[in-house]
DNA sequence: TTTAAATCCCACTAAGTCAATGTAGTTTCA
DNA sequence: TGAAACTACATTGACTTAGTGGGATTTAAA
């Protein structure tokens, strides 16, 4: 049930753009993407072409180019991005909701492997496509300003960022643990 | 979030073994295992084999032999399965709880995207580890029964087998719908 | 004892994916 | 004009996936 390389470089680079954003520095060079999270400059470069032609993301050529979201965070769901990048959720085809194919068992309707891979095709898209961008920013941003880490593309003074995040409401409210982590942290925020 | 085509006629097979032991012909060859969902024979040999090496399965060569379950289905959990053919259920390396392994990014603790796939695995884990092979078949077998349909592998006459499988308790007790199709299902039984 | 039927074992391949790398070109700004 | 950055395209090597093929071995039955 892996998530492909290309797919974990563009939600990192996504994240990443988000944060700057926040941090009032929206443009962000490929090579400080690349760096922030120690990836193959050219290999993140094919992954944020793919991500430009799809419109997560808008560039800018020459000196001073790079690349900033072309959408507000919040109108972004991580499970459009990975279907992007690695397709259908589902783990087999006969229970994608966006890309159906049938399989060739003898009868779907009775298939136990279908049921139970429908479940786990429920249960990922739940997350992912429950949670967007600004959610996963949010989430990040909001445990390192706990922490006292200063957010990365800061090209400002840290501290003004830092202050800026922490009006955001701190308390984590804690919940049922079948709500997972990301629930957790985002606390009353969440939905 | 693909499961491989091994993994899927691992579970498939891993099933309808299930159901044949369950009508009383627990031995099956591989060719019929292949005719009853299609699959390649050549193909599924060599993943019988990796079956029977990892303890699931037990072979018995010659003229009539074939295979059959080395332990109660009871036993298994469809996560084993998964693991063994296609490794870790978790999305990135450093959120697997059997095979963790640390991601270049700079700082774990404070990562969004290892949050958001730590939810991710723990709800595929969740299904995957919770239901075992008798779940699945019992699903399967109940729901067949239920409509009618003759179970395979039934080397006597069908309707034994059917009347045998009649007698398993019918009204699928309705629950919360977060609790997906499987849990629906086997209402009552699970857990 | 031979033969048929099954698993077992090994090698191979064709296609695709992954993760880059290389090279050249284009745009923009100083 | 030149440097810095993105853009485009081609290629590559390793690896994985999904099979295929050919026997060797084992067992039961004729």
């Amino acid at each position: 049930m892996k998530l492909s390389k290309r797919g974990e470089y563009a939600l990192r680079s996504l994240i990443n753009l988000g944060i700057a954003s926040k941090v009032g520095r929206p443009l962000v060079r490929v090579t400080e993407l690349a760096k922030a999270e120690e990836l193959p400059v050219k290999f993140l470069e094919q992954v944020m072409q793919q991500l430009r032609e799809a419109g997560f993301v808008k560039s800018e050529r020459g000196k001073h180019g790079g690349y900033r979201l072309a959408k507000p965070p919040e109108a972004v769901r991580i499970g459009e991005v990975v279907r992007l990048i690695d397709g259908p959720l589902a783990p087999i085809g006969c229970v994608s909701q966006t890309a159906y194919e049938p399989c060739n068992c003898p009868d779907e309707a009775h298939c136990g492997l279908r049921m139970l891979m429908l479940d786990v095709r429920n249960a990922i898209a739940a997350i992912l496509d429950r949670y967007t961008l600004a959610d996963v920013v949010e989430v990040t941003t909001r445990k390192m300003t706990r922490d006292g880490i200063p957010l990365p593309f800061s090209a400002e003074s840290p501290p003004s960022a830092i202050r800026r995040a922490r009006e955001a409401r701190k308390g984590a409210a804690s919940s049922s643990p079948a709500e997972g982590v990301i629930h957790q942290i985002l606390g009353d925020y969440a939905i």
